[in-house]
DNA sequence: TTAGGGTTAG
């Protein structure tokens, strides 16, 4: 390679093929070099280019310069776009924003596809201060680049998540094509606001107006943005004119969505209407219906994607192991890590193994995997921490809060409310304050309201609910339903029935049917023998139509999963288990078991009251597990609604007098009974 | 040049 340039002597351009090169950026001495050997020039990194060079002409073979000729350095215009399009292809990043300063200079623009790798280069370093000058360069001197560049420019503001400074630059268009348009509508459907999802469906009408047709990226990105069923079929409709429909990008993006907004019929109707699906559809399916807490359908789902002839991947195992989770299918979970060993790099496929252990109240599972996962997050730690907490294991998961503290992973939102949690479900009271008094200070974390909840739940818990209700007043953002719900479970434990009646009063402003809390207010009536106030309350539910969800407990044994609800008789055994649940019940009074009537909800008397304890789902269902398992195995059993305190007070005894290990989940939390006591120190 | 699935709470 010669270099060219300007010498001053002889004010004409020349080729210097020989010398020793010193050159200068502004007084700066960079470097020199001596030409090895004569006569050839070594290549020079183009980055000579932009000083100003003294060149030293040699004589051949000679070690002494015998004349020199400065020169103002100027190279060609196809020497300087070469040598930048060679950086841009090499993704030399500050190199190619040299080049791009002299093309600037010397009014010098690349073709389009260069400067599309230059921008990748830009995307990949998350250098949004290069991509600026990039832009600036595209548009210096008046040059107007094509709109596929443009284009490109505009995704790059799009991934910089710089909405704004991509609205301007669409607003400067002269030209918008559907890739400028699906490029904006896409930026604004995946936000998560409702605003910009406005803007998404605005966009989509103004770019019908332009007469630029949509295609399948704009469907399946709008698509997001619809808000509410009407909205949606009518995208649904829209689709199906174009014959768009067919496009299995589409098809995913609408079963998403209707997944999204639980029209779960939809989305399999969408899934079932396909002549093939990929492997992608499947998992948008199946994580549908997991995501929306229908884990038996998908699992049938992965049963009929398996018998399809499809493997599963990551994505399907972690929606499969979310289906476990929510079902808390504990040896199903167990066949489904077999396969997840074959992705055990896979973080987001180990945080939800984790969750599924978590959940189906084997921490020793969940602390096996966590010990052996190659790369932890945030989310893998404060599933840890949340689960030893709903386990009742309130100290270790502390203990953890501070282990990743030390392992430098920042906290976030939920790590503090598992540790919040632990702090209530533990009356750990003043833990929980400090925490919740330097969550802001130490992790920048404001308290949302789900902080409220935990610690009005905390101060409710430990019978200060005068310091709870302050902290509702206190609170910056309005109090919810889990709010009051907090306090109203706090009242019926502490028996303060006014207070409970005005906080179940204000649930039932905000949600009018909720079954739950007139079943809790009718609860507090009767533990008061205020029986006509709970008749009230009965005629309020039957009124709007308000039925209560009868109790049912859920157990897996032998790979089929028993149902017991509260006065169904449907079970094959029901007869046998009922008898043996009365021989337990009488051996147990027999140690000084007496049945605790607060908790029956009707106004009966006597053996009619404790009639109806006896049968409790979970009864039963620990009954069936007895006599199904072998003795080593822990009963496992899953409850729709919060465990009443005589089956808490039933479980202990029992896996005290029978050597078992019983574990109960509820809605909100576990209990594992052993040896007479129980996980959660009988405060839940 | 533009689009798709999976993890922690409630």
């Amino acid at each position: 390679m010669m270099l060219i340039g300007y010498d001053r002597e002889s004010m004409k351009l020349r080729h210097f093929r020989m010398c020793t090169i010193v050159y200068y950026s502004s007084s700066m001495y960079i470097r020199r070099m001596k030409p090895t050997p004569p006569f050839i020039l070594q290549y020079w990194t183009s980055s000579c280019s932009f000083f100003t060079c003294t060149l030293l002409r040699l004589r051949p073979y000679s070690a002494t310069a015998t004349a020199t000729a400065t020169a103002d350095f100027s190279p060609s215009p196809s020497l300087l776009i070469d040598e930048f399009t060679r950086f841009c292809y090499q993704r030399d990043l500050p190199r190619a924003m040299k080049a791009m300063k002299s093309m600037q200079k010397h009014q010098l623009w690349a073709d389009s596809i260069t400067y599309s790798e230059l921008i990748k280069c830009c995307l990949a370093h998350h250098a949004i201060h290069h991509g600026r000058l990039i832009h600036k360069h595209l548009f210096s001197h008046g040059h107007r680049p094509a709109t596929f560049l443009i284009n490109i420019l505009l995704n790059m503001y799009v991934k910089f998540n710089l909405l704004d400074d991509a609205q301007a630059l669409f607003d400067q268009m002269p030209h918008r094509n559907v890739v400028s348009w699906t490029t904006l509508i896409s930026a604004y459907a995946n936000t998560n606001a409702m605003l910009h999802h406005d803007k998404a469906l605005q966009f989509l009408i103004l770019m019908l107006r332009d007469g630029v047709r949509p295609n399948m990226f704009t469907y399946s990105s709008v698509l997001r943005a619809s808000h509410g069923l009407p909205n949606l079929q009518q995208l649904h409709s829209s689709i199906i004119k174009t014959g768009l429909d067919s496009d299995v990008f589409v098809r995913s993006a609408l079963i998403d969505i209707y997944s999204k907004w639980g029209e779960l019929h939809n989305s399999l109707r969408v899934f079932d209407e396909m002549v093939t699906a990929d492997l992608v559809v499947w998992n948008s399916i199946i994580g549908g219906f997991a995501q929306n807490t229908d884990g038996d359908e998908a699992l049938n789902l992965f049963k009929r994607m398996k018998h399809a002839g499809f493997w599963a991947d990551q994505g399907t195992l972690t929606s499969v192991l979310r289906a476990c989770t929510g079902l808390a299918l504990l040896e199903l979970g167990r066949q489904i890590h077999v396969h997840v060993l074959k992705f055990n790099q896979d973080l987001i496929l180990n945080n939800a193994l984790l969750d599924m252990y978590c959940k189906c109240g084997s921490l020793e599972d969940a602390n096996s995997v966590f010990s052996r996962m190659v790369e932890t997050d945030v989310v893998s730690w404060s599933t840890m921490i949340m689960g030893l907490a709903q386990n009742g294991f309130s100290r270790k998961a502390l203990q953890l809060f501070e282990s990743m503290k030390a392992s430098g992973t920042k906290p976030n939102y939920i790590t503090i409310l598992g540790v919040l949690f632990a702090c209530s479900h533990a009356g750990l009271v003043e833990d929980g304050q400090f925490y919740f008094q330097s969550m802001n200070k130490c992790f920048g974390i404001y308290p949302g309201r789900e902080h409220y909840g935990c610690m009005v739940d905390l101060l409710g818990r430990a019978g200060k609910l005068d310091e709870a209700v302050k902290l509702i007043h206190e609170m910056e953002c309005e109090p919810d339903t889990v709010t009051w719900r907090a306090l109203l479970g706090a009242c019926r434990v502490h028996r303060n029935t006014d207070l409970a009646i005005y906080a179940a009063k204000r649930i039932l402003n905000l949600e009018p049917n909720d079954a739950g809390t007139y079943i809790l207010l009718s609860n507090i009536y009767a533990n008061s023998q205020r029986w006509e106030d709970v008749a009230e309350v009965r005629r309020a539910m039957r009124g709007r139509g308000v039925g209560k969800e009868p109790g049912c407990s859920w157990i897996e044994v032998d790979k089929q999963i028993h149902a017991f609800i509260l006065g169904d008789k449907s079970h094959p055994q029901i007869g046998v288990i009922r008898m043996e649940l009365d021989q337990f019940i009488w051996r147990l009074k027999e140690l000084g078991y007496v049945p605790d009537t607060n908790f029956v909800l009707q106004d009966l008397e006597g053996e009619q009251k404790e009639d109806s304890l006896s049968y409790h789902s979970e009864k039963l269902a620990i009954v069936f597990g007895m006599m199904s398992l072998s003795r080593e195995k822990t009963i496992r059993i899953r409850k729709n609604l919060r465990i009443c305190g005589d089956c808490h007070v039933f479980a202990k005894l029992l896996a005290k007098m029978e050597h078992r290990n019983i574990v109960i989940r509820d809605p909100i939390r576990y209990h594992h009974f052993r040896n007479g006591i129980c996980s959660c120190g009988d405060y839940w």
